[in-house]
DNA sequence: CAGCATCCCAACAGATACTG
DNA sequence: CAGTATCTGTTGGGATGCTG
């Protein structure tokens, strides 16, 4: 273990340029909609309306333009079925579950941390 | 490994609701300057300055909350020295340090694999 | 050098209404 | 059910100027 970021930094360049694609798709994934998204997809595939009861409090809007990144992305793959009433289902593609197998320990550990993180910003008296 | 979402909930119950530590946390050190921050302090100490050039594209606005923020978090450490000009460091605790355990796999595939996701995006049309 | 204060704006995000 | 369209507003974030 104990990946370097200087090795990142042999491997593949630029992670601090503006605009690389390295900020790009980070800024997909790690965004605050796109994080939960993502975690909810983990489980397995769901439909629209099972994804938006799931990851509480996204708005129809929000949830579209994620999914549609995410689908661009190649990390989530959309599949309509031509039914009355209408049925569409979203899961991850073999892309988007290696992402997840690196992002679930982080997850992980901030799940099991966040309490300790937030005592410690009401001793340093913020928000 | 294979870290499942259900073992998460089970841990710490709620990733998808309204206003969570977890969520709260997450939206700290996965925001857009937040990460990088961290990263560019993974290498080592680093001052104001280094870090302003360091993380390209940072406004001094941001990166003085977004330092403010990890801080307060207890991610990050600020040490300044009562020097002339004024010296001030910065660099990660241990909590950052297990933080960035976690993150820097993700870092890493995301580097070595933005090249194909956009590639993926264009060919899906997308911007 | 290390930063805070201020002004300002565009993009992101919420709410609502409508449709195949 | 699974979205799109539109309208509005909040705020993240940039530019500038000033201070210890």
């Amino acid at each position: 273990m104990t990946v370097s970021l200087a090795e990142i930094r042999r491997t593949s360049g630029e992670v601090f340029t503006e605009g690389c694609p390295t900020r790009v798709v980070l800024d997909h994934i790690m965004s605050k909609w796109g994080v939960l998204v993502l975690l909810a997809l983990t489980d397995g595939t769901l439909r629209w309306g099972e994804l938006r009861r799931e990851v509480e409090g996204i708005s129809e809007k929000m949830l579209a333009s994620t999914l549609r990144q995410l689908e661009a992305d190649g990390f989530v793959e959309r599949t309509s079925y031509p039914e009355v009433p209408p049925r569409v289902e979203y899961e991850l593609t073999d892309r988007g579950r290696e992402l997840m197998e690196r992002m679930l320990p982080l997850v992980e550990w901030v799940a099991a941390n966040a309490g300790d993180v937030l005592k410690a910003d009401l001793i340093a008296g913020r928000g």
